[in-house]
DNA sequence: ATAGTAATAAGAATAATTACTAATATTGAT
DNA sequence: ATCAATATTAGTAATTATTCTTATTACTAT
């Protein structure tokens, strides 16, 4: 893969998702942009997206029956989706343990890291 | 939601499902069968599929960068995506604790599952 | 058999994402 | 500052993934 550039498109991409903390998808952050630059197309912000999330800089999230969603916060935390509302949740668990090497040592695999997406009934929608 | 016939179509797509354990796309499905059934149509694997994973017989599978995919193991475990040639492994740990309570009990959530993705770099692609 | 309900095929429509191309911006070396 | 090299962009077209629509067919309970 070719050595990044500096670009402006990029690093307003990059502070869209940073500060906005509800797991913004591609078209949110498009959108979000788009009013105070409105030559920035679609494909620079996926293609962007692609870019910081290879690089580590941000996380994408695929969650059933959504389009991908990204998050700024890459300190390891797990995910709450409201199975009525698709509503995000952060979920911060100080310390678990070791999940990876346990997996790996029963596999003997190589495991690199791993994504955890709870379901849930939310406040909000358990009337 | 309206409660589920018997159709030929989907008792062929949930078997297909159970039977491939690669974790088949819809696309995989539909080219499985459409051999053998030449006037199935791509929509009614989509639709089926749906059925059967909102009736929790099969389970969806998202994971970044790939169409949903499918398992027909529906015996709580877990998957291990290769970065690089996206091959999923099944994963079963005998026990683990009881993380959804853990979550539960931290959060205040009703936490009702929960789906783990592990990152591999698989045996085949180490080199 | 018939009516009512649900499921189907086929293909159009939409959503989500990627690819292509010519122009522009950034970088590193003069 | 200027120049060449190359990454990046906007804009559009194309592709991929999925859902929706419509007319038709199958199933179930009378």
């Amino acid at each position: 893969m070719a050595i990044s550039k500096y670009s402006r498109q990029r690093e307003l991409i990059y502070k869209t998702v940073i500060e906005n903390k509800v797991h913004p998808t591609a078209e949110f952050v498009y959108n979000y942009l788009k009013k105070d630059n409105p030559q920035l197309s679609l494909g620079t912000v996926y293609r962007n997206l692609q870019q910081l999330s290879d690089n580590g800089e941000i996380n994408r999230l695929s969650i059933p029956n959504q389009p991908d969603r990204f998050d700024g916060v890459i300190e390891e935390h797990y995910h709450a989706v409201c199975e009525k509302c698709v509503t995000i949740y952060d979920i911060h668990i100080n310390e678990m343990f070791d999940i990876d090497s346990l997996v790996a040592e029963k596999t003997g695999l190589d495991i690199t890291g791993h994504e955890i997406i709870f379901k849930t009934i939310c406040p909000m929608c358990k009337n």
